[in-house]
This record gives structure tokens, sequence and C-alpha cells, in this order.
DNA sequence: ACTTGACCTGGAGTCCACTCCAGGTGGGAT
DNA sequence: ATCCCACCTGGAGTGGACTCCAGGTCAAGT
């Protein structure tokens, strides 16, 4: 049970200063505690909620949807099945994400074949 | 060997007219064609171009990289070597993405398989 | 002759996700 | 006492990638 400057928090969490500032703004961050001069302190379970936000984020989440879902989490436990919705829904796009990925990283791997191949033929003999 | 209308390349691309009308501005379409009234005429090697170029944009190159392979294209072949090079590192990218988003895939199914318990536990018996 | 519709241009506007800035505060080190 | 530094706020600015708009042109249909 630590608490964290915006600073180490920053660090930990792989996330700017400016950017936490920001995602509490727009209310990705609720219920950051403050000290007796106004600075944030944030908790282990800010810094897990931190985690997450990362992961959402880095997996193509709008932060409009993960307002929603923070919103969600707020709201208690009756939003259970609704965040279970939307995990899901996002598992799926993720899912489709990577075998378009794939798909295309065959495209640009038989160009690199091509390429290759060009090199190769252009060698002197 | 056809040729093709601002709509119909819009259609068969993906991209909108508004689109191909600014990647042409920045360089990433050199040499489309224009009939005797200034419209634009697509040949079917500008539809295959316009397939890498969504294929590298997807895969998530910027512009200013799919220009400069733009530009190494145009300047002939002594610039094959560069080309691989370019593309061997965003296949690296690519790989490395894929990564990334299957781990992170993960944490968002450990996330579900929570809440799924969560909704089981909480069912009458 | 006239309208329609697909297209043209240059440039402005939009959206997203930050990032930076000016001006201010409070606490600890020298 | 003073200085510094990490932090605060509201709001403006940035970068990337489009997207939209006003005003104009041409060819074909009625």
């Amino acid at each position: 049970m630590s608490s964290y400057t915006p600073a180490e928090t920053a660090e930990k969490s792989g996330f700017s200063i400016d950017t936490l500032r920001y995602y509490e703004k727009i209310g990705l961050l609720p219920g950051i505690a403050r000290n007796a001069a106004g600075r944030r302190v944030f908790s282990d379970g800010d810094l897990g909620w931190l985690t997450m936000l990362r992961c959402l984020r880095e997996t193509g989440m709008p932060l409009a949807e993960m307002r929603r879902y923070s919103l969600l989490v707020q709201a208690g436990a009756e939003t259970v099945q609704e965040r279970l919705d939307l995990l899901q829904d996002h598992d799926r796009r993720v899912e489709e994400r990577i075998a378009r990925l794939r798909e295309q990283q065959d495209q640009v791997r038989m160009k690199i074949g091509f390429y290759t191949d060009a090199l190769c033929e252009s060698l002197p003999v």
C-alpha cells in the first residue's frame, strides 16, 4: 500500500505527467487523492488501473470507449455484464486486427522476397 | 490494361476520392494520368500501387515513411537495397506489434475471465 | 439551351490524443 | 531568508491524417 508522486507514477505507468493530468480531466482517472498542498497522490490501485488503461489503449481502444468503461466501473456491481460485453467486443476486434496484420505482413514479405530476388539477379556472376 | 475514374478507383482501393487527391498532393501517387478535361485517369498499375499503400498504411506505417518509399521507387533501380531495408525494418515492427498485441490480448482475456467468474458467483443458486 | 453530375483546385476545418505554456504555490535544502 | 523544484491550473498549440467547402469546368442527357 504505497503512494506515488506524479513523477513516479509517470515513470511506472509509462504515461507522461501531462497525459495523467489529461486523463484525470477527461474522467479516465476517477478518485485520485490529493495531499494538503493539492498535489496528486497515486495509490497502487491507481497504478493497476493505469496498467489496464495502457493495455486497452495499446490494443487500439479509443479514449471515448475507455471513458465509457471507466464510468461503468465507477457505477458499481450492476454494470459487470456491460463491462464484460465491452471487453469481449474489444477482444474480438483485437483478434481481427491481429489476423489482418498477419495477412498484410505476408504481403509485405512477398514484396521483400521480390526485392531480394531482384538484388540476387543483379549480382555480377 | 484498363483505366478507371476517380470514383471507380476509390471504390476498388478503399480510399476516398479526397484521400486519393490528398495522396497525390503529398507525393504518394506519382504520375497519375489526366484526360483532356484535366480529370485523373487511374491505371491497373496505379491500382496495384494503391493496394501496396493500403497494406503499408494498415500495418501502421506513417505517411512520411510511405512517401520516402514512394520516392525510392521513383528514383529507379539503384534504390532497391534501400527499399528492401525499409520494408524489412517495417516487417520487424509489424512482428513486434503482433507479439505485443497478443500479450495485451491475454491481459484483456484475464480481465474477461475475472468478470465472467464474478457473474457466475453472483448467480442465484 | 439548360440542367445535372462527376470532376477540378486551393485552402480551411475536423478529430484525436496529446503536449506545451504562463503564471502561481508550497515545502525542503542552503 | 531565499532559492529551487516539483507540482498546480486553465487554456492554447501541435501533428497526423484526413475531410469538407466554395467556386468553377466540362460532357452528356432531355
